[in-house]
DNA sequence: GCCAACGTTGGC
DNA sequence: GCCAACGTTGGC
C-alpha cells in the first residue's frame, strides 16, 4: 500500500464538500499535469491512503485522510467543451488524461498547515514542502505519513 | 493581486 | 532538439 498527498482549493472541491457525497465518494477529474497523471495511471490502487490538501486559500494544509476505491479511468471532463478541463486534444478514443474514485476517511480535528508542517525538520524532505513544488498528486512516504498523523 | 517557479507549446 | 514565449500553480 502506497501514500500520496492530493490538493485541491476549498473554493472548488473542498473535504466538506466530499463528505456530503454520496457514500462519500467522489472521481478526482481534473488533472492535467503528466507526472500526476503518472501516479495515478500507474502507482494509485485500491486501499491506497491519501492526506486532502487545501491549496490556494487562506489556511493551507492537509484536512484530512481519504482512500483509493476505484483505480484510474479516463476522466470524461477532458472530453467535454463546456468543461473547465476540456481538452481539444483528447478524443473517447485516445484520452491523455485519467481520474481515480477517492472515498474520504477522516475529517481532521484541526488543519495541520504548510507552515506548521515546515516547523518539523523530520519533514524536510517532503515534496510538499520543496521549493518550487506544483505536483497536485504526490507520493507521501510511510514515515512521513505516520509522522503527520502523530502531529493530531 | 503579485510574482517565482515550473510545465507546455510551437517555431525554427 | 533547442529555447523563447506563454500559461498555470499556489504561497504570500
Amino acid at each position: 500500500m502506497k501514500y500520496w498527498l492530493m490538493k485541491s482549493e476549498p473554493g472548488t472541491f473542498g473535504i466538506t464538500d466530499l463528505d456530503r457525497l454520496p457514500e462519500k465518494t467522489d472521481h478526482w477529474d481534473g488533472i492535467r499535469n503528466y507526472q500526476a497523471r503518472n501516479f495515478m495511471r500507474d502507482q494509485m490502487h485500491i486501499g491506497d491512503k491519501a492526506f486532502f490538501y487545501h491549496s490556494n486559500c487562506p489556511e493551507p494544509g492537509i484536512v484530512g485522510t481519504m482512500e483509493v476505491v476505484r483505480e484510474a479511468y479516463p476522466d470524461f471532463t477532458a472530453l467535454d467543451p463546456d468543461s473547465h478541463y476540456f481538452d481539444p486534444k483528447s478524443s473517447p478514443e485516445n484520452n491523455r488524461w485519467c481520474m481515480v474514485d477517492m472515498q474520504l476517511r477522516d475529517i481532521f480535528p484541526r488543519t495541520l498547515t504548510l507552515v506548521e508542517l515546515r516547523q518539523h525538520a523530520p519533514l524536510g524532505e517532503m515534496i510538499l514542502l520543496r521549493k518550487g513544488n506544483r505536483l497536485s498528486i504526490m507520493p507521501v512516504t510511510v514515515g512521513e505519513w505516520e509522522y503527520i498523523i502523530g502531529l493530531l
